[in-house]
DNA sequence: ACCCAGGTGTTTC
DNA sequence: GAAACACATGGG
């Protein structure tokens, strides 16, 4: 067995079932998608939980709110100047191609699909992989700032670059759908539970396997950005 | 009072 | 083209 599917069998071990992507429908984890980036899941649940109290959570609901109302509701997510029309203008195109349909929209050609979602205003690869993968069913491997970091950290490649960490996985990765959506929910789960703070190393499940000190050069950690306030 | 989060788009070497 | 920045809320 390759290294990589040692890893998926020691975290899929530990953790457990994941049960992701959360979400109710499959629009919803779509949005939840679109307001994940650079915002941690709690604060994304906020802005759903806001949208669903609103009864704003289908296509053509938040394709036809106001931008004031929308911005108010997703404020929680953070980046409120972008990703409010960035969620309505996502509702409006799935609108104008299939009435709102969800799964007739996600139901096309994988990688027409795939390119439609990236042309789209933020919507960038791990977005559209994810959608991929956690609403329209396509096995793509998702690739995430935690898989590149623990990926490198624990030895299974030495590289960055987004489409080369993904061709690794396809072509390590053993299993169905069901593998690929465990796999990328477990390395998130190590990120943030074991990894993330003080590392754990001491209760990690892939202490057998991982060796740290070789590629500890490459860090766990990003390097530092300076992310300074407007103040208004 | 920092640092960071399951990125993305823009600007700059 | 890679690298660096801006973006913004809430939690540690």
């Amino acid at each position: 067995m390759n290294k990589a599917m040692q890893v998926y069998d020691l975290l899929s071990d530990y953790f457990g079932p994941t049960g992701w992507w959360p979400a109710e429908s499959k629009f919803e984890m779509m949005v939840g998608a679109l307001l994940m980036s650079q915002t941690s899941w709690r604060n994304v649940e906020r802005a759903i939980q806001n949208l669903k109290g609103r009864n704003v959570l289908s296509p053509v609901s938040i394709a036809n709110a106001g931008l004031e109302t929308l911005t108010r509701l997703v404020r929680p997510a953070g980046l409120y100047r972008s990703k409010p029309r960035r969620l309505r203008d996502f509702s409006k195109h799935v609108v104008s191609e299939t009435g709102g349909d969800v799964d007739a929209f996600l139901r096309r050609e994988p990688r027409a699909l795939r390119d439609e979602l990236l042309s789209l205003d933020g919507v960038g690869a791990e977005t559209a992989d994810s959608i991929l993968l956690y609403a329209a069913g396509v096995k793509v491997f998702i690739v995430d700032a935690y898989t590149r970091r623990i990926g490198k950290r624990v030895g299974l490649f030495d590289f960055d670059n987004y489409a080369k960490v993904q061709a690794f996985f396809r072509k390590m990765v053993v299993g169905g759908m069901r593998v690929y959506r465990e796999y990328h929910a477990l390395i998130v789960k190590l990120a943030k539970e074991i990894c993330r703070l003080r590392p754990r190393c001491d209760v990690c499940p892939l202490a057998g396997i991982c060796d740290f000190a070789k590629t500890e050069k490459a860090g766990m950690r990003p390097p530092k950005k300076s992310a300074r306030p407007l103040r208004t």
